[in-house]
DNA sequence: CTGAAAGCGCTAACAC
DNA sequence: GTGTTAGCGCTTTCAG
């Protein structure tokens, strides 16, 4: 069906090695013999075979495997637009895949990137073992994780966000309004962010020397809905906070919908920015960071490493920036 | 460095061709030779090379390329979604690249893919020429288009949005509450679903015997601040509009920062569904249509076209829906 | 400057 | 049940 070089190389009466050398623009080719090749080349439809090529010469496959969550999801769909960036400015193409969370599908994922013969691996892991990732490293597969480091076993490469320094400074500020009955809603403590969200929280009040209430800590709602009926039933307590500290953009969008049914002004700080966020009927202030600078750090080291860079591990820990807007600027009622 | 099946034949003692039986789960091989194989798999940490594995028997390489216009950009993202999950139903990987509408990057992209040998492609394409596809697909690469369609001479399928019924559905559904002075805001007039839109406009402007004020049309803008811009001047013309069309959801962004700066209660209705569009302090009624289900459908057309199915091209027309949230339903001043 | 031969890691087609 | 041989489409020697 499609041409090979040999068919090219007998349209244009040469030999294969000919071919090979102006497909791939080596020096050594009289010009008329390149034309007549170039001839062939488009009378045919002849497309250079890349998976031939990537085999012969344990040559590179250009290629880099991407796990993430969900693209759907605005994060991850910014994470793999820096990946993107980076990888077209280092001629890589990328394959990507989502875990849904799930440990069996990321397992099922990797190994497949793996018998794919990706040069690198990035990989936003899920809260599960990943040990069975040490035979691949140590076979030659670079890999560089993101948001979530793995376990301690695993010698790579990691970039992550300021989890604990954002989250306190969204409780610091709210501190700063005159909250002291500050609510704290963070997803399931199973996922390494929600902890260090919640370590945050807890700094920022014992740096001012409030006591931690357990009855304001919410752990565990990891959707718009769950959101809104923790916040439904913090605010009903008989002593309710006057602020609150959404752990995420699903959260923080929770905690809104039941402040506003409740008809409150109970101040409100989110992590994560969000589109529209400036044109609610009451602007949201957050803490927000960069999920695209995070897949372009990440690719940037991967790049380095599949390059054959020998540092120890990095650890790379991205800033956040409070954005003030409104909601978190409520004073305590 | 990675071991090959020859390597763990050795090891185990048996042929290559054993070690393949045992890899590709094929029948005949004894119980305890198969495990002799399985352990020298596991000690030497092999992992079958799939770019071997395609090469031989001109095999499919279980991928398919996607190019779309960026992947940071929701729309497209759910489109990658809905393409992910079909592909991942059939064992298949996705590359994906972003052409940012830049038809030269497009080109390259898809080049790249066909070299790659990708099983099938998935393009949502730009605003040129694709007549170079033409060998590509008479060479066997199966093709599906998204969005927008390709010239005539391309006999390839493609899935779109009903834009011309959803723009009509908004405007008419503005016309029954009482407008008659309606602006239309449409993207550049090259991009085949801004005229599409437009042309719902018009029809259903003259279906109800309204002359079309050509004064009140603004084709061009194409992100929120030159669709704010022309909302502006729209509501500072001697005669405003009682009502906007937006014709996408940068449009209705803007549209909507303009009213509100105004101060006025001209009535909106956008297509493109958005997040938190019920969150805003006045809700955003909507023509809203599903990206990753159009995703679903093309990768679901390119699966039967993969696998030899042999039909005219198809033309999958998506339904849009109208969801009312009060911008849409204000009544003429 | 150009070409012939070997072989990347695997599977298909046949032996035994 | 198991092994041997050929060869996918290309690049890499090494000769001419």
């Amino acid at each position: 069906m499609r041409p090979t070089m040999r068919d090219v190389a007998r349209h244009a009466g040469v030999s294969l090695k000919t071919v090979s050398r102006v497909v791939n623009g080596e020096v050594g080719v009289r010009p008329d013999t390149a034309e007549k090749v170039n001839e062939a080349i488009s009378a045919l439809g002849f497309r250079r075979n890349d998976i031939a090529r990537a085999l012969r010469g344990g040559k590179r496959t250009r290629s880099l495997g991407l796990v993430i969550k969900d693209v759907a999801n605005p994060f991850y769909s910014q994470i793999a637009r820096g990946v993107e960036e980076v990888a077209r400015l280092h001629d890589l193409f990328v394959i990507s895949g989502c875990s849904d969370e799930d440990p069996a599908r990321e397992r099922h994922l990797i190994r497949s990137l793996c018998e794919r013969r990706v040069d690198g691996l990035l990989v936003v892991p899920s809260a599960a073992d990943h040990r069975y990732l040490i035979p691949e490293l140590n076979m030659g597969t670079a890999a560089v994780f993101m948001d979530r480091p793995p376990e301690e076993a695993i010698r790579a490469d990691v970039v992550l966000i300021d989890n604990v320094g954002g989250a306190r400074s969204a409780v610091e500020h709210l501190i700063a309004h005159g909250h002291r009955r500050i609510a704290c809603l963070a997803d399931l403590p199973g996922i390494f962010t929600a902890r260090e969200r919640r370590r945050g929280y807890d700094e920022a009040l014992q740096a001012h020397g409030i006591p931690v209430d357990e009855s304001l800590v919410r752990l565990g709602p990891h959707d718009v809905a769950g959101a809104e009926a923790a916040t439904a039933e913090l605010l009903a307590l008989g002593d309710p906070p006057t602020a609150v500290f959404a752990g995420n953009n699903r959260l923080t969008i929770g905690a809104l919908r039941a402040i506003q049914a409740a008809g409150r002004t109970t101040a409100l700080v989110g992590f994560d920015d969000f589109e529209l966020a400036d044109m609610l009927a009451t602007p949201v202030t957050v803490v927000a960071h960069y999920p695209a600078e995070m897949g372009r750090r990440a690719a940037e080291l991967l790049c380095r490493r599949m390059d054959g860079e020998d540092l120890p591990p990095q650890r790379v820990l991205l800033p956040t920036r409070l954005i003030v807007r409104g909601s978190g600027e409520s004073p305590p009622i």
